[in-house]
DNA sequence: TAAAAATACTCCATAGGTATTTTAT
DNA sequence: ATAAAATACCTATGGAGTATTTTTA
């Protein structure tokens, strides 16, 4: 009898789900079932009870999971005792400066409030190209990717993520219009954007392009590499920049930013996750793409991890 | 991390050998070695001191003895309340009456001593012709053959053990010669055999046979088929009986019956223990096993269970 | 030198994955 | 009808056996 197989039906059992649980363990929904049923044929009897929405223990699980959870406590005390180390687990993560700085501080805050302690976590900032060739590489375990242009894709293990909106900022002291302003009152304003080469600039010259303008029309552009210096020039009232909305959500809501959205623009960048053919599941990268998933409102991400089993 | 593996090192800490707990699990020593390197491995230190004539454990090894058997003990009591019963183990045994009556009794003290409750035993005394037919169709787990005539074991799985004594016996009432009486006296002796196609008259037979004699020379026989009664007739006197020294020890000993060995006679009957091909090794068995061997002397019967393990 | 443990190698049992079916809400 | 669990089937891993080598007392 294989402790796994104790593991295995406390995590099923505690959630109540099969699938769920696989998700956690890094296995498939198959796996797990094999494992309750391998669990019910030693004991000799069932051990969960199928009816109902949620998968409960019957009271012979019930006392299961008190004796296992005893049963792993000393297998636990024994590696303690001998030092063995639980592989340290790795994250590591790329995305862009403006996800980095407007989404990731929050999604990295839920996550260390239980799962922080034993991971080792690396978060880089790359626009999409290097982040892809970090991810072939296996440099990156997994990435978000924004679509600022047309990429492909193809070949990469992805997921969908809802888009996030890119739009015009400035101090309500200049007075630009708020819902939807001409873009021809813009064009007379400081632009400030983070490089040449950024998602942000590359992504408004598509939308520039697709409605008949260009985006060299903005004549006075300033390229600072700093975000948090960008916001306060134009917190200040001494320009505008086009930004990802949700790095200005605060400010927006405070007053302090107007947002201003262009008539004919598709303000919507598409966002896409990339997992490393590389990554192997763990419990952490689990947890951690469990968090980024929730982050979103998307339920659950244990379809994406039904492969690749940690050693 | 299975709790084979911490059973077996129990096992093997506590005895001090691999080979000897090997026997005990009825796996091949091959196996316990690599069951023992598992657990060094995923506790990642030495759990067995490797020097000196006998192999003990490490302080850690010492430490993880006791977990283990905590754990092993958790697990026990799962399967208790959940009412598992372990397979009952069972042992079927065939040998000759005379083994049956001058030896098994020691021999089945001895082994219920301490691995009887949980044992089903099934004892059959039988000629050596059924017991190998019984061996064959699986009837009996194993038997014990005493070779009154030559018989072809080819293609059983066999195991020698130093050969018994037959002799005659009577009451020293009688007045014959203790160490080696002349043949000539014996025959006008009331013969008691236990019946005309025994063991005992064949093989009394062929001696007479090797000596230029006939077992028919013998005029006046009795085939009674009761030991006790033969034995109580020859006690009164009333004839002789040729029989396995063992069954008579004691009353050789006391001096109320007498034994009798005919020059030229080769009183020494070998004997071999059969195993049924069918035959799967478990504890019971080899407890059984061992303490037929221990009664004659052999060290250990370790090697003879290195494969078939039971499931 | 002999007995025991380790190891090289092979085989097969089984755990796990994929795809599909069954079940339950 | 949909989502989850069970299952049929396949593959690959690894545990066990056989035979051999290495070790150590």
């Amino acid at each position: 009898m294989d402790l796994i197989l104790l593991n295995t039906f406390i995590k099923v059992a505690t959630i109540g789900s099969i699938s769920k649980a696989a998700g956690l363990l890094c296995v498939t929904q198959s796996a797990v079932s094999r494992r309750i049923k391998l669990l019910e044929e030693h004991y000799g009897r069932p051990l969960l009870e199928r009816t109902g929405t949620t998968l409960r223990p019957t009271p012979a699980g019930k006392m299961l999971i008190e004796k296992a959870k005893s049963i792993l406590d000393i297998e636990r005390q024994i590696l303690d005792s001998l030092g063995v180390k639980e592989t340290r687990q790795k994250i590591s993560f790329c995305c862009t400066p403006s996800f980095g700085i407007g989404s990731l501080p929050a999604i990295l805050d839920s996550f260390l409030a239980d799962k922080g302690e034993k991971t080792d976590l690396k978060f880089v900032f790359a626009m999409p190209e290097e982040a892809l060739d970090g991810i072939r590489s296996g440099r990156f375990d997994l990435a978000l990717i924004e679509h600022c242009d047309d990429l492909d894709l193809n070949g990469y293990r992805t997921y969908p993520l809802p888009p996030d909106e890119m739009i015009f900022i400035s101090a309500p002291a200049r007075g630009i219009d708020m819902p939807a302003p001409d873009i021809d009152r813009l064009l007379g304003e400081r632009l400030y954007l983070k490089n040449e080469t950024g998602c942000a600039k590359r992504f408004l010259d598509r939308n520039m392009r697709s409605i008949g303008r260009d985006g060299n029309e903005f004549v006075n552009t300033v390229y600072f590499d700093d975000c948090p210096f960008i916001l306060s020039q134009v917190r200040a009232g001494n320009g505008i920049a086009f930004v990802s909305a949700t790095i200005v959500q605060a400010e927006l809501r405070a007053g302090t930013l107007r947002a201003h959205r262009i008539a004919g623009f598709d303000p919507f960048r598409p966002r896409t996750i990339v997992f490393s053919p590389h990554m192997e599941c763990s419990p952490a990268i689990h947890a951690f793409t469990e968090t980024l998933f929730a982050a979103h409102d998307i339920p659950s991400s244990a379809a994406l991890f039904s492969s690749r089993r940690t050693r």
